[in-house]
DNA sequence: GATGAATGAGTTTTCATTCAT
DNA sequence: CATGAATGAAAACTCATTCAT
């Protein structure tokens, strides 16, 4: 229900209240994001918030969503099916060439990776934003099965630590991203793309799993 | 100030502050912590820890240098100039093994490891365990730099991506650990080690640079 | 003002609204009562509410009043002037038997009793609502003082106390009837009728007024 | 835990939440009573108040078991094997009579008697006050209980139809007394309760049991 | 006739911190 | 040394009501 509503708020209010929310939460994580801040940065009353959502977590699983839509419109999926064992490992860099691209347009986008990560590491997440986040755990293990089934990318390790792995890592090298954005031009933020699916092909790619022994 | 008191605290009582509070930590985080609980569990009273501690960031700070300091005791550190490019992963790598050992004695210590890096991801995180999370990186940053002087770790990446990768990576990977520790064998856990440091060889490796091109 | 537009609304509608005020009414009490909640059941907007009724009293009054007209023309009521020293305790056990029957096959109305019971104890209800109930009171006391005129209800007790002593009592019975209900075969039930007619005569009864000296 | 706490409360403080509380309770019932309007009363602080009480239900849960205990000791309870069929009704009339004489002297008794009575009729009433109300129906249970082996209370109704009328019509009797408090003389008062003793021995009585056939 | 939208004031509860004793 | 006591500020959430359309 709540959903709807949503969509038929004044844009403008839209944006206010999901900067809000989105810089409140990268900054205090889902726990430890405040209401109050986020209304009072916003503008909104109390009771028009709870008018859209039907309580702190609806807000949030709302903001995510909406932003996942957003990417995927925007930056494309992949069709996992249609990949081959060539073009695994450039579709990805591909993909996150475009996500980076995106990324210099939109920076409240930047602002939502660092929130996403926080409330990756909130223990309490309740049970929505729980899904929502195990649904982009999901796709990522997908990811992975399906290079494996390509045979680009290692089976020796167990399934499980392979996704915390790549989660892990992941978040990591984003989190640098974001947080030398600025100081990078865009040649030199392409270039980093090209680094950082180099240590992830190392990490993860086949060829390298003899390379070890 | 906080300091010298507290090492004059009967050691049972030191032990049962110590334990609420990395429980609490771990289960909530730095923000979400609270002293109340800490105290309802240790059976301390509220004045008594205002008498050992400045405040909530005092107390935290004060648990994890302690903690630090029992690990170099118990495991043992690095006398980084005294590795050589032969001893450097093998030396890393025993360390490892021998924190794996501690673990099995104390199960508090993987609690201490959650709340670790539950606090890391706590932006708010007053100055002080600011600080003394910079500490640990900066030690991280070390055996890097060690490794680029012994030239067995690659020089190629930018400096903070690698610190930065390093510990996104070892987080994901001890996690992993403290998530299946019951579920493994003492030899499957030496053997996991085995894996890990594979994985860290390979990522950051000097050997590896090469196979890349 | 309201009371007219009420009467135009789709019967449908009026219907849902009913139960579902009804309901919150039985298990909340007035003041506990939620409007946010009874619109979410009957699925009318809050500003129609409003067009409706004046507030939140005047839903309930209007409630309550069109309640107790439909239990007259169902069940009907006494012609006070019509009774006879003969005929006034066997008429009322009549109606309370027609009342029992009738609520056997609107379920909905035990739970107006049990809403019934609950405002009355609301101090807080605003003034229209008292009314209302005054109304009722008043009711009660006309048939104690009919019978009084005919000569079967004892006169040796202050009249309030008589009357509040009826509606205290008369409450735990029916309070006794509704909860039980389930359990009872529809013999079982007007037998129950049969016996609280027996315990109210014996209360208020004139004959009995002897038998205590 | 917080029963030690508020016993050592000063005692005039301990007295003016205990008043504000058993008004509110009184004039709102559990679920609308107001712990803002309680403590803007009694001038205590939120905060204080959850130093005192684990919560709302705690409150009031301490309240009624306070005001039963000083019930008791000033007034006594029974020796329920001590009775017999000669004294089973002039025991309980003296009691009437001792409570009655009580509230003479502590006028917030009535004010937590109408308490009572509303909390009672809560339905969402929390388990410990329930616990504490089941306490009291229990006793009265007993009460009717004992009167049926002396043979002195007719033993032809429902248990818990003969419990629940007690509760009613005492409620009732109860409510009239303290609403006509004021008005009446210490002897009025007395013979109120010989009034009050005659219906509920001619309505329990067992000898009107034969009356009434 | 009908309703979507907005809100101020309210609810219970928890927090970290201070201070007199 | 130790603690009982007190607090203001904040938390998430719900309320009945209004008004422009």
């Amino acid at each position: 229900m709540s959903r709807n509503r949503f969509e038929n708020l004044e844009p403008e209010r839209q944006t206010r209240l999901f900067e809000s929310a989105t810089d409140e939460l990268a900054e205090h994580g889902y726990d430890g994001a405040s209401l109050n801040r986020i209304l009072e940065k916003s503008g909104m009353s109390k009771s028009s918030l709870y008018y859209y959502f039907d309580d702190k977590a609806d807000l949030f699983v709302t903001m995510f969503e909406r932003a996942m839509k957003y990417l995927m419109r925007e930056v494309g999926g992949f069709d996992l099916g249609a990949l081959t064992s060539e073009t695994y490992w450039p579709e990805i860099e591909a993909f996150y060439r475009r996500s980076v691209v995106l990324i210099n347009h939109n920076d409240w986008f930047v602002r939502l990776g660092r929130a996403f990560y926080r409330v990756r590491n909130s223990k309490k997440t309740v049970a929505p934003i729980e899904r929502s986040f195990a649904m982009f755990v999901r796709a990522a293990a997908s990811v992975i099965e399906r290079g494996q089934e390509l045979g680009v990318v290692r089976t020796d390790l167990p399934h499980s630590m392979m996704v915390e792995s790549l989660m892990g890592l992941g978040e990591a090298l984003d989190h640098w991203v974001v947080e030398h954005w600025e100081e990078m031009s865009p040649d030199d933020r392409l270039e980093v793309v090209r680094v950082q699916m180099g240590m992830l092909k190392r990490l993860f790619g086949k060829d390298a799993e003899n390379a070890e022994s």
